[in-house]
RNA sequence: UCUUCCUUAGCUCAGCCGGUUAGAGCACUUGACUGUUAAUCAAGGGGUCCUUGGUUCGAGCCCAAGAGGGAGAGCCA
């Protein structure tokens, strides 16, 4: 008989149609003539209920139908008797695939915490909440694609592993294929001739330079691929690996960016209201009472725009004793954002035009040579979701700040080019995929939205 | 990396001032129950009190070091 997804079932009014459904048991309730099972299989949050006259099977038939086990049902699809679902499976033949031995099979009907299904990421899928998380973050990743793609975005894939130290986003973990025994070094220095690529490589950082060579002749682009970061960042927003999305475009200039910006984040968030409603509904339930309202408020508010010197200014005056003094020059802290986004707007805040010595190399110098065309878009809890700049497209303006930052225009040689040939000026953010995912799920640690999470001392799975 | 808190049964946690045999709920096993909804009721089994060292007549509890985890900070997305 073919299978039928959950999913389809639960919407069926086909009564007395025959039946197959093939999942995991998620609990099984006895009593001497009947059996009730609930059945998972991924489709959609809720399980289907299976009745079993116990009667009609074998004695120990039954025996293996436990917690975690996965089987094959068949049977009728039924109105149900009881209160809590409306369709059931009138049982009259159950299979077995495996068993889960319930002395050692780790989860439980009950609750259990998030920090305990972090040990056990292989089994987390299996329950209602990662489910959920998961069956969430394929609906962003696939609203990513198609909002791009409804505005005309070319997806580029830049590369995973680079030659380049010089994206200047942080710490960068080694790619060789040399024996770690046998390292030969010359004057204290690595000899990198003989090693794969014949020079010193490592994971990206960001995709962001190679995204712009593209975008200088495509126009508009994105990437959305794998990150690799190796700080020794121990927060619930941090990743050693993580995803992220990157678009570029060409003559977009810092307005553009931010309307880019807004407008994606409305469109994924809209999304998820439109298309996960069940998961929403059960994570609004289960972690966060506000999570559809502050998903709703998102879509339907604008953003507050403002500098950061106009930011500075708010914060001086504002009354609120802070832990570090607020001094313009020096980079925000968390509080002081936090006080910008959660007490002060109460809404997304993008703060722009940072002072250039706290930003990246390759930003748009302001005419008051102070400043850069940066922008931080700050969320409620979750702080920075997106930063991104306009880009500096003038040649002899990037390589003076190349220089001044004691650079290599050397191993930049490449995205020096873009700005001698045909330049044009451009703009672009990234988006921190499992940041967003944060916002979305209301989930509060970043290991909680990615299937197996890479952190300092953690690369299990 | 810094600050701070935590680590006791499969899970969540209690454990008094340092004192005899370390507890509860859930889970599990067995039994009861004709429709359950995290079913219910009864009985039973289950412990390297994170590790190492120290203080003490005596340590789950006090001290030191280490490991792992959480929260916050820095770095950032």
């Amino acid at each position: 008989m073919q299978r039928i997804k959950i999913k389809d079932l639960l919407k069926s009014t086909n009564y007395g149609s025959k039946v197959c459904i093939k999942g995991w048991v998620r609990s099984k309730r006895d009593s001497k003539t009947v059996a009730f099972v609930a059945i998972n299989d991924g489709s959609i949050i809720h399980n289907i209920q299976a009745v079993i006259d116990t009667p009609n099977f074998e004695e120990d038939y039954l025996k293996d139908v436990q917690t975690g086990a996965c089987v094959k049902i068949e049977g009728t699809l039924v109105q149900s008797q009881g209160k809590g679902q409306s369709v059931e499976i009138q049982a009259s033949s159950v299979e077995v695939y495996g068993k889960a031995d319930p002395e050692t099979f780790p989860l439980q009907k009950k609750g259990h915490s998030l920090e305990f299904l972090r040990e056990i990421a292989h089994l987390r899928p299996r329950t209602n909440t990662f489910g959920a998380i998961l069956r969430m973050r394929h609906a962003m990743a696939f609203a990513v694609h198609q909002f791009f793609n409804s505005k005309g975005f070319v997806y580029v894939h830049t590369p995973i592993i680079t030659g380049a130290d010089c994206e200047g986003a942080g710490e960068m973990f080694r790619v060789t294929t040399m024996d770690l025994k046998k390292i030969p070094i010359e004057n204290g220095q690595v000899n990198f001739e003989n090693d794969f690529f014949g020079k010193e490589t490592s994971l990206t950082v960001s995709g962001q330079l190679n995204g712009e060579l593209a975008a200088m002749a495509l126009g508009e682009i994105y990437t959305f691929g794998p990150t690799f970061r190796a700080e020794n960042s121990n927060t619930s927003r941090h990743l050693a690996e993580f995803w992220m999305i990157e678009p570029e475009v060409a003559f977009n200039e810092l307005d553009d960016n931010m309307n880019l910006a807004e407008d994606f984040l409305k469109y994924l968030v809209k999304y998820a209201l439109e298309n996960c409603s069940d998961d929403l509904e059960f994570l609004t339930n289960l972690y966060d009472k506000e999570l559809i309202n502050k998903l709703k408020f998102v879509v339907e508010n604008d953003f507050i725009r403002l500098t950061y010197t106009e930011g500075v200014e708010i914060l001086k005056h504002c009354g609120h004793k802070f832990e570090y003094k607020v001094d313009w020059g020096t980079d925000l802290q968390s509080e002081h954002e936090r006080y910008l986004v959660e007490k002060h707007f109460k809404k997304p805040v993008i703060l722009t035009n940072y002072p250039k010595e706290i930003k990246a190399f390759y930003m748009k110098q302001d005419a008051d040579g102070k400043t850069v065309r940066a922008m931080d878009v700050l969320f409620p809890g979750i702080g920075e979701i997106i930063g991104g700049s306009q880009r500096e497209e003038n040649y002899e303006k990037l390589i003076a700040r190349v220089r001044e930052l004691g650079m290599s225009e050397k191993e930049l040689w490449w995205y020096l080019d873009t700005r001698k040939f045909g330049t044009a000026p451009h703009a672009g953010f990234g988006l921190g995929f499992e940041r967003l995912m944060l916002f979305v799920t209301g989930m509060g640690n970043i290991r909680d939205v990615i299937p197996f999470p890479r952190t300092p001392k953690n690369a299990e799975f």
